[in-house]
DNA sequence: AGCACGCCGACT
DNA sequence: GTCGGCGTGCTC
């Protein structure tokens, strides 16, 4: 028996496989789909069973084990790779390896175990002596089996020798989801004539277009145990942020251990134990981030992806799969539905929705009847004039008046640490990053200067390396010196800040939440890992200090973005039954996406904005695909970029066209240089047969690298 | 990924 | 002469 076995480790070829015989003895344990360990060259690897075969065109090895008695990969999810794979130009090992958990990688390396408790049962009655051992033989008369590490191990160990008792092991979970069961709220009308347009709809895509609050969980929650009713499974998608807790509780509470959960928060023993719940078909429900996406159930009845216009659920390295895409081939595989909600759509979605290609659902009203926050723009050039910088009168009037009445507010800033970066004011000179081409973030809690790319940290240095002058000045804002200046104004006043710098630590992002949940603070200071999903009923005031760093990124997003952040954001505010307000400070008070979200108005913005993108040719009109090229020597990758622009330019401008090479946009990191070529296109078939071949070809130049990312969600 | 093979410069 | 640098190609 010969079988072909993809190995865990990368061929410059998409699926290149290798021939093994399999020894008598293994053969009746091969099946497609599981792992095996193999001999290559002088090392051994893992790899994953993808054919088997009755002889091989090659002088062929035995393999030296196989290493599970199921398929890990199921035929659905084996075939789903292959397409994975040819869409986004990756090798086909990476998209399984990014399909399975740690502990079902194939690797030679890791070891995940299965975690075991040890039982003690009754062999045979016997007269005993001893305080403990007649505790022992007293409780297996009333349980079976009674956990071995409740007592002492030498009355056990005694008892063991008089062959009284033995030792059973039991696999146990790490994670235990069972909880006490909470009916399933009912829908109310607005919510009903969603959940109906949902199951009556002729598209197997349902985009819930729902404002900030208007109960969309609760939609999902009746779809899902709708699904299960029926008795198919179901996927959850959440993104990857602080939400999980709060959506994950929910989902605990009412379907209790039915739901297995995966998410970046377990460990990897965690992981294992929750994938394996899903392999053995006990779970019918998963809720998880981007990857879960990929749960390994065979009759799958409906996938929801909740804040779909997330960046989340497009991995940001390779395989750059976006869990979207996966999720409408798995809806096609098993006919099941698919939902996507957002407050404020991507672009692409609503577009789908509006052309017909998704069914349009509307939940336009807020749940109990709260009200949209009302939304203030301050212009901050004005306010300069008056010599507020970070702060305007009427934010700063605001959170007093909150303080006073024991409400809560929040603050957006978009950026971590104290400054953007520091300059001397005598020559110019700005503290970069040696390894990146970047400014140097200050972080004054502890005075160092930090590369947020590379992570290289400096001592601040008081007077400055290039003309000595000791005039060294911040310019930028932080979360740090709003933290600062904050804690200044309003003495008393309590303040929680979280970025990553202050999350680091396990635990601590949960901590903030609950502190500030409990109401232990009356500030909240952030990046934007506190816009999304949180909900804090007391929370009455919503600050954004400066709403311009995402407007200004090069990015043909960048709108689309900044209406997403503005309007996630001042969700945050008035969820409950007091009113909510919401100041955004801007240096482009006129900006469209800033006034429309300003008015809450998500169709008009799009309606703007879809016009940008037909005249500058980019999605929903055209497809993309950002080509980087990197290398450590500067003129060989501009060469090599050179080439491969004009290669795709002279050879396919019939199906594409090719912008470039240009700088990308974070020019050096780590001493690495990046360029990037970016191609727009419509006929995705060429394109990736194209893009395939540039791939093979640029794979054996070792000085540089090729990285694709099809449909970037960023430039 | 790791390792052998082979071609070139530097040095006892 | 030989030691060792790393570019290149191969692993069933």
């Amino acid at each position: 028996m010969i079988i072909k076995v993809l190995v865990e480790i990368n061929i410059n070829k998409q699926e290149k496989t290798f021939d093994y015989n399999v020894p008598l003895d293994m053969q009746k344990y091969i099946k497609i789909g599981i792992r095996v360990k193999v001999p290559f060259g002088k090392q051994t690897l893992e790899g994953f069973v993808l054919e088997i075969n009755e002889n091989s065109d090659y002088k062929v090895k035995d393999i030296i084990k196989v290493v599970d008695f199921e398929p890990i990969l199921n035929k659905e999810l084996l075939s789903l790779g292959k397409v994975i794979a040819k869409e986004n130009v990756v090798n086909l090992i990476n998209v399984y390896q990014a399909m399975l958990p740690k502990a079902y990688k194939a690797s030679n390396k890791t070891s995940i175990n299965i975690k075991e408790e040890k039982y003690i049962t009754l062999v045979k009655e016997e007269e005993v002596k001893g305080k403990n051992q007649i505790k022992i033989i007293n409780d297996l008369k009333e349980n079976k089996m009674i956990l071995k590490s409740n007592y002492p191990d030498s009355s056990v160990k005694s008892l063991l020798e008089k062959n009284i008792i033995k030792i059973v092991s039991k696999e146990v979970y790490r994670l235990d989801n069972s909880c006490d069961l909470k009916p399933i709220n009912k829908l109310n009308e607005e919510q009903a004539r969603c959940f109906d347009e949902i199951n009556n709809s002729k598209n197997d895509v349902c985009l819930l277009n729902g404002v900030t609050g208007s109960g969309k969980t609760e939609i999902y929650i009746n779809l899902i145990n709708q699904t299960i009713n029926e008795g198919k499974e179901a996927i959850m998608l959440v993104p990857e942020i602080s939400l999980t807790t709060q959506i994950i509780e929910r989902f605990k509470r009412n379907f209790g251990d039915k739901i297995a959960i995966l998410h970046s928060s377990l460990s990897d023993g965690e992981r294992f134990d929750e994938y394996r719940k899903i392999l053995k078909g006990e779970v019918k429900i998963v809720v998880g981030a981007r990857s879960a996406i990929f749960a390994p159930f065979n009759n799958i009845g409906l996938i929801v992806i909740d804040e779909e216009h997330s960046s989340t659920y497009k991995q940001d390295h390779n395989p750059r799969y976006n869990a979207i895409d996966v999720a409408i081939h798995r809806i096609k595989y098993h006919n099941a539905k698919l939902v996507l909600g957002s407050a404020t759509p991507s672009i692409e979605s609503f577009a789908r929705a509006k052309t017909g290609h998704y069914t349009l659902v509307k939940l336009d009203k807020r749940a109990n009847n709260a009200k949209l926050p009302l939304v203030t723009i301050i212009d901050m050039q004005k306010e300069i004039k008056k010599g507020n910088k970070t702060f305007s009168n009427d934010l700063l009037l605001a959170i007093e008046d909150r303080l006073n009445k024991k409400e809560q507010t929040m603050l957006l800033i978009n950026k971590r640490g104290y400054s953007s970066y520091l300059m001397c004011e005598d020559c110019g000179y700005v503290y970069k990053c040696p390894n990146c081409d970047i400014t140097l973030t200050y972080h004054k809690t502890s005075e160092m200067n930090r590369c947020h790319y590379c992570g290289y940290a400096e001592n601040k240095m008081d007077i400055c390396p290039s003309c000595g002058s000791e005039s060294i000045k911040s310019f930028g804002l932080g979360t740090e010196k709003v933290e600062e200046e904050i804690k200044n104004r309003f003495k008393g006043a309590r303040v929680l800040r979280m970025d990553i710098d202050t999350t680091s630590r396990k635990g601590a992002h949960s901590k903030i939440i609950n502190d500030f949940y409990d109401n232990k603070a009356d500030i909240l200071i952030g990046t934007q890992m506190i816009a999304k999903g949180l909900d804090f009923p007391n929370v009455t005031l919503v600050g954004v200090i400066n709403a311009d760093t995402i407007l200004n990124l090069p990015d043909f997003r960048s709108n689309e973005k900044t209406y997403q952040l503005i309007s996630q954001v001042s969700g945050r505010a008035g969820r409950d039954k007091k009113a909510g307000k919401v100041i955004i400070q801007t240096y482009n008070a006129d900006n469209e996406a800033i006034v429309k979200a300003k008015n809450h108005d998500y169709e008009s913005f799009y309606n703007e904005e879809i016009k940008v993108r037909k005249k500058l040719n980019y999605p929903p009109y055209f497809f993309l695909a950002n080509l980087i090229v990197s290398g450590k020597d500067f003129k060989t990758t501009i060469k090599e970029a050179e080439k491969l622009g004009n290669y795709l330019r002279i050879k396919y401008n019939s199906f594409m066209m090719v912008l470039g090479p240009s700088v990308a946009s974070l020019s050096k990191i780590n001493n690495i240089y990046y360029f990037s070529v970016i191609i727009k296109y419509r006929n995705k078939e060429k394109v990736v047969k194209a893009l395939n071949e540039v791939k093979v070809l640029t794979e054996n130049n070792r000085q540089i690298k090729l990285d694709i990312d099809v449909n970037p969600i960023s430039l």
